[in-house]
DNA sequence: ACTAAGGTACGATTAAAAACGTACGTTCAA
DNA sequence: TTGAACGTACGTTTTTAATCGTACCTTAGT
């Protein structure tokens, strides 16, 4: 019997998940605490256990991992940050604009909540691309 | 003339809602058999009357209006397309990217699965756009 | 040594989405 | 006129995400 060749899909991180992960992709390996503190910043509070039993759960289900040779374990992101938020775009895309990359371009280019600056960024990012195939 | 008194916010549709909106909108009102059928086509199936069930909630959540006068209800959307889409755009950018649209655009440009024709068709959208502030 | 502060473990609960089963109403053709 | 096909109603169940409470462990300060 053969292997398995083609790579396991990775797991699709749920709302409370993906915040947890943009956490630790941005601020590198971290303790509950850490990771909580920087989510109630924000947004209203939850309890500190409801972070920690969210992070197990992901550490079982292989989203996270952690270090636990000391006592305050440290945990990291195990997915990488770039390809899962491409795939999530990608199921976005495809589940909203029917796969249409232009048509969700055009959504973005009409929102009136896309700021002038992110809208010149585009036009420049564009102009500088030098497109061709 | 379109009259929108409430100032509510749009409800979220959830994945399953979503299918079902998407149906409706491409299709306009139609039966709840209908948009059963469309959803099962392709992915595996369901029961009846889950879609059945589903809609019928979502018609409470005002996300659907239906029309009962015939014994075949028919189903139409509540939700603006545009809109629905326009929110669930925002949404997704700012949870993934920050907020950076810019950076959705570098991804969708970068992702493998976005093919050349729709490549292009963002190249030529811009190229007309006569850009300028 | 004792204890308060700050950790983890983990079962239990709540909330929401998704899927189902059963009862029952309507239509129409054999 | 009856029963198969097709419909709705709606309570129930299953599943998963999210949240919480309580017990217990570890360390530092007194």
């Amino acid at each position: 019997m053969k292997l398995k060749i083609s790579a396991a899909k990775e797991p699709v991180p749920t709302k409370g998940e993906m915040e947890v992960l943009q956490v630790l992709w941005q601020y590198g390996p971290a303790t509950v605490r850490f990771v909580h503190d920087k989510l109630n910043e924000q947004k209203e509070a939850v309890q500190y256990t409801s972070t920690l039993k969210l992070m197990q759960v992901m550490t079982e289900k292989g989203m996270l991992q952690r270090d636990e040779t000391n006592m305050k374990h440290i945990y990291s992101a195990a997915l990488e940050e770039e390809k899962t938020k491409k795939a999530m775009l990608e199921r976005f895309v495809e589940s909203t604009y029917n796969g249409s990359a232009s048509n969700l371009m055009l959504a973005l280019l009409g929102n009136d909540k896309t700021s002038k600056e992110e809208l010149q960024k585009i036009k420049d990012l564009l102009n500088s691309m030098d497109i061709k195939d």
